[in-house]
DNA sequence: ACAAATCTTGCCCAACAGGCAAGTTTGCAC
DNA sequence: GTGCAAACTTGCCTGTTGGGCAAGATTTGT
């Protein structure tokens, strides 16, 4: 395993979710544009040139918390077996983050949610925090996949495999009566991509 | 048809092309971060107020083009008759789209999109275009559906649909020796999503 | 032709990104 | 432990940016 990450280590970590954490309870109650970067510095305890440090702006101390499920989800991937199909490996992966790291949301969480959704452009950099594992959730299918349009499929299966996670999880934020994983799970289900068929109905592009 | 739009509408339509083609040009030759939203004004012959009247950022004003062609890319899925499957749907709105916009597009262009390409962070940029036309495509495929889970159907395809779209398109920019409009088909092949069967190998999630 | 709606521009200011250098903390070898 | 090198924090500073506001120009509908 990987030794303990040392003091130096542990401390960023923690000021860096000390600041998550502070951007995404101040932008919840006082909305995000009312909210300076300066403002969250304090609230962290670090200096405003510090906060720069550690993020290149707001949002991406807002988003922070999903791009470390992305990056553990990322683990998760390689962890699983290698000869499984790549779509089976990529669900077992997300259920598995779902069990550890969301059903402990509490309600409380989910209302923040909700708050931060609907404000313009936040949506855009939450997919931005996907699109930067995509590459890497990439990688690793490719070297799961042969063939000599592996690395085509590779970057399809993780691009639409991310953007189908996403949409459940948005989806849940706003109709949390369906449990996450299920949702998760129907999402992927809907979204597999049928076996490797060369040229099917797609493949005619008249009328 | 809809009426010839007006000398105010036609004139805005050419500022917002003149930035965007500035932008570009200016961003391709000094890199990105060296050239002010100031500098692009003045290319396109207008005030650096005016600039943001347009556009929120240099990123957006870049990105104007694959607005456009998406905004035009949901135009076509409009198009198309609704008793079809809608991969089908979504497959021939994307390929109708690359022969009529992408087909012209000069070696030139190429470059310079390669050239554009790398610079960190744009390519969010990108994406958060992409989820732009995201819920709208979403709201057409929903009109097509039917079923209890044809909300979340719809979202998922949307998501994973524009999701290959874009891998298609960026494989494409690096790799050009195979047509865009082959990428294009091959990509929306290999995503395609299997004939909706409720609990499949997916529903397991023990490892 | 005239009034209403809309666009452009200049002016302004608070917020921001990020380079730089001095001071502080941590890691590591001895 | 002592000491040195690497890494981190902070304050300072500058050029850039977003966007409110109001005065003047342009387009539109009638």
């Amino acid at each position: 395993m990987d030794e303990s990450p040392g003091l130096r280590e542990r401390k960023k970590a923690a000021t860096r979710l000390a600041l998550h954490d502070a951007a995404l309870r101040l932008a919840i109650d006082q909305g995000l544009d009312r909210v300076t970067i300066e403002a969250i510095a304090d609230a962290a305890n670090v200096s405003r040139r510090t906060f720069s440090n550690y993020f290149s702006s707001k949002e991406e101390a807002i988003f922070h918390g999903d791009t470390m499920r992305l990056r553990r989800m990322l683990e998760l991937i390689r962890e699983q077996p290698t000869d499984e199909q790549p779509w089976t490996v990529l669900t077992r992966a997300a259920l598995r983050l779902t069990e550890e790291s969301y059903l402990d949301a509490d309600t409380e969480w989910l209302t923040h949610r909700r708050q931060l959704r609907g404000h313009p452009g936040l949506a855009a950099h939450q997919v931005a925090a996907y699109a930067t594992v995509e590459r890497e959730v990439a990688a690793e299918l490719a070297r799961r996949l042969d063939g000599d349009d592996a690395a085509l499929r590779s970057r399809v299966l993780a691009a639409t495999f991310l953007a189908t996670v996403r949409v459940a999880v948005q989806g849940w934020i706003e109709h949390p009566e369906q449990p996450l994983l299920d949702a998760v799970r129907a999402a992927l289900a809907a979204a597999a991509p049928a076996p490797t068929r060369p040229a099917d109905l797609a493949a005619d592009p008249t009328p």
